[in-house]
DNA sequence: TTATATTGTTGTCCAAGACAATAAATGTCG
DNA sequence: CGACATTTATTGTCTTGGACAACAATATAA
């Protein structure tokens, strides 16, 4: 017990700040989809998949960010809660063409009402427009960090 | 191999962007810091400590936002690599005293010349401007976030 | 056809968050 | 003072997630 802390350098370091929020959004997160036990990781993949029927592992994963090894493991659990399914390509063997069950339709619909929530309350604790703007920024700037 | 995959509702999720910037962030400055083998938490560890000598561990955790027994293990390899000390507390014997050796002071110093480096690389690709004001944002948000 | 590349999968390693339990020391309060 | 609660640092354990290597099946290129 002790009064304010210095954090020295660290201030001025965009690293530290965006790990601390990252940690909390996340937490928020799992805390506000318990009810049906959506990760983060798992909402993700359910929205991409919804967004593009049919789509690849491989295609799935780089639009992620992820590896296909994480991926697989992903799939195999949603796979498992019968959420998605791996449905053969018709052109490559290779393969899989990924689909939400009727199922993973359900779940995700409530998924993103919950979400909703959650988002609605960080735009709230950081500001409308703060909110906006660094969803812009970052988007901007994945796509420059290469 | 096929076009651009739509990223569905995850385009308005600030969660979904932050968690990949924060980890695009970390990978380069691990790089970065590599040839002095400093991780983003040991630095954040040798900053505080160095602008707060003779903090407590709970102190310094609680300022990082980490909990006590991940403090534990950091500072373990920290003192097994001399750069830092736990003094005993002159109030309360059940408390540290942290401090940086002269090793952990020379090493920081290069450290912080390192960070510098990735985070003016990091202010180029964001935008300066845009830099500033997502550490602003963020400073504010930790402190809004209970 | 032979060589090379891609797709999905498994195994393994490591860092880090979370949480429970504990000993030693300190603080509280009758 | 003495019983009880709290704080500090520590250890142990669980789990998640990123990273990377190796591999079989299949597809593509030369």
């Amino acid at each position: 017990m002790r009064g304010p802390v210095d954090l020295g350098v660290l201030n001025s370091h965009l690293g530290y700040f965006i790990r601390r929020i990252q940690l909390w959004v996340f937490q928020d997160f799992i805390k506000t989809l318990a009810p049906i036990d959506i990760s983060p990781a798992q909402f993700s993949v359910l929205t991409v998949i919804e967004a593009n029927s049919g789509l690849s592992q491989s295609d799935l994963a780089e639009a992620l960010g992820i590896e296909t090894a994480r991926l697989v493991r992903l799939l195999d659990e949603l796979d498992r809660r019968s959420l998605t399914r791996r449905m053969p390509s018709i052109t490559d063997r290779r393969s899989h063409a990924l689909h939400l069950t009727q199922e993973g339709q359900r779940i995700l619909k409530r998924a993103k009402a919950l979400a909703d929530v959650h988002e609605a309350r960080l735009a709230e604790i950081i500001g409308i427009k703060n909110h906006e703007f660094m969803i812009d920024i970052s988007k901007k700037s994945i796509g420059a960090a290469r």
